[in-house]
RNA sequence: GCUCCGAUGGUGUAGUCCGGCCAAGCAUUUCGGCCUUUCAAGCCGACGACCCGGGUCCAAAUCCCGGUCGGAGCACCA
């Protein structure tokens, strides 16, 4: 009697409260393109709208002027459409501004929202104690008319504030009375100097989810706090609240993320680019040879959970040489090669599979003749003394004299293992490989190799994605 | 400090809501074996976990209480 073995299928738990289609979305800041961390959002909505049924809204939030990278603005988009991610909608905030500033004054004239003048500091440390500021109890009157000069920009930055009131015995000071429009003085990539105040996050976050008509918000913990802070509003509109879930952070180890220091880094000719291979932009990983699939995959598997975990790029990679493998063709790359002659008392021809799981792909072949020059790797060759035998993968057996192979009759058999080091023809060439800790590995790649593009399998060697000049190295 | 959240093998997770089919599944790693002219891939097998202490119950990974540990937030950033 056998038990049955349960089948376990990662999938996505359902979410609640679904009647018919979903309207999700994905906010990024065009603070410069998607990393890996972004991503996580990105396959979470995704998956559910297709899941469901219904609209993806790709929601650019760029209401802070002073963090934005114009080229954000395209190409958050292109590394979604490589994620396979499906927008239905672009909205951009900062087209907005109208809809912010009418619900803005619709909070003021129902006595929730008030301006205030106070100093930063000032205004943090009466929160912490639980005290109203002195502006708090301003009239409705003074309230709209200082809101509308807010707007037309008759206030220095930092001289006025909205406030939206919530509770100033709020437990967590971090909910009481919260800013919904700061005055910013800056040159905004796409309306320039036309508008003086900036609505806040949490306030345009708010007002967006619901005229976007959002039923599901699905974005790390990290914004627990906010949808505290935004829930108020929907409270006092009477608007109903989308299902909100967070899941827990992702701590991704070795690997450079933050938009800034990548930024600072071009800037200074330390990266080449955001396609450096040693970040974890999304450009990186694609150019390093990662599969979208896999990045949908690994998110899928790590779920919608709120515990905080550690990203495995062990399983990750594991993962994606799933994916790749069958479609790596195998070369001969000999890194730190020294010369070897052959001497052999019969032509020989070698003969190795393009990909060995897939022979109808055919064979790498090279017509060497009787004695012939042949590079290997200097590691492998001073492994063996003179008078040891080796074998030549795909070639032959040779024992070892000096820096001659003479040919050898022995076979390899289960009984009589030979060790099997890999090797390139005399016409290979000089080529590099480039891997993400920033080193680089220099040898010479077999002539067949040198017009294939895309994943390959240096053997011995590792995983490579390779174009006509040079590759990129993935993980062994 | 305050508020909130979480805790399943080395790692990532399933199961927890509605207690029993869980002497805990899957993946990855490691180690064996098979196959193989790559230290690749594939196949087979093994090792390995319910944070601690109480309680409820015939029965607890699952419910309750108390600890411990970890994380996040506490900005005129998002």
């Amino acid at each position: 009697m056998v038990k049955e073995k349960r089948v376990q299928e990662h999938r996505l738990p359902d979410l609640e409260d679904v009647s018919g289609n979903v309207v999700m979305r994905m906010a990024p800041s065009p603070s410069g393109p998607l990393h890996l961390g972004h991503s996580r959002m990105a396959i979470l909505n995704d998956e559910y709208v297709k899941r469901y049924g219904g609209r993806l809204i790709l929601r650019i939030e760029d209401t802070n002027p002073d963090n934005i990278d114009p080229f954000a603005y395209t190409q958050i988009p292109r590394d979604l459409e490589w994620l396979g991610v499906d927008v239905s909608e672009v909205v951009i905030q900062s087209d907005r501004f109208d809809l912010y500033y009418n619900e803005a004054r619709n909070l003021i004239k129902i006595g929730k929202a008030y301006v205030c003048h106070c100093k930063q500091q000032d205004f943090r440390d009466m929160k912490l104690k639980g005290l109203e500021c002195p502006h708090r109890s301003n009239t409705i009157e003074t309230n709209s008319s200082e809101f509308e000069e807010m707007i037309r920009g008759s206030f220095r930055p930092g001289t006025a504030t909205l406030v939206v009131k919530t509770d100033l015995n709020h437990p967590n000071p971090s909910i009481r009375d919260w800013i919904a429009f700061r005055v910013v003085d800056a040159n905004h990539p796409r309306t320039g100097k036309k508008y003086h105040a900036y609505p806040m996050m949490n306030f345009s976050v708010a007002v967006d989810d619901h005229y976007l008509g959002l039923t599901h918000v699905i974005r790390g913990k990290d914004h627990l706090n906010n949808t505290e802070k935004q829930k108020y509003v929907f409270q006092y509109n009477k608007w109903k609240l989308p299902v909100y879930y967070h899941y827990g952070l992702i701590n991704i180890p070795e690997t450079i993320l933050k938009t800034s220091i990548i930024k600072k880094g071009i800037a200074e000719g330390k990266y080449s680019g955001w396609d450096d291979i040693r970040l974890g932009t999304l450009l990186a990983l694609k150019r390093r040879g990662y599969s979208p699939a896999v990045i949908r995959r690994y998110w899928i598997e790590s779920g919608l959970r709120e515990i905080d975990a550690d990203f495995s790029w062990e399983i990750f990679n594991a993962m994606n040489k799933e994916i790749i493998d069958s479609g790596a063709m195998r070369f001969w790359f000999v890194r730190d090669p020294v010369r070897v002659t052959v001497k052999s008392p019969l032509p020989l021809q070698s003969r190795a599979p393009y990909h060995p799981g897939r022979t109808e792909l055919g064979y790498r072949k090279y017509d060497l003749g009787t004695e012939f020059t042949i590079f290997v790797q200097k590691e492998d060759w001073d492994k063996f003394d003179d008078g040891d035998v080796l074998r030549l993968k795909d070639l032959c057996v040779v024992v070892k004299s000096g820096n001659v192979g003479n040919f050898d009759h022995r076979e390899v058999t289960k009984d009589h293992p030979l060790k099997i080091i890999h090797w390139c023809p005399q016409d290979s060439e000089r080529f590099s490989v480039y891997k993400p800790d920033g080193t680089v590995d220099n040898g010479l790649l077999e002539p067949l190799a040198l017009d294939y593009n895309g994943i390959a399998q240096f053997e011995r060697y590792g995983y490579v994605n390779k174009t006509a000049d040079e590759a990129f190295f993935l993980y062994r």
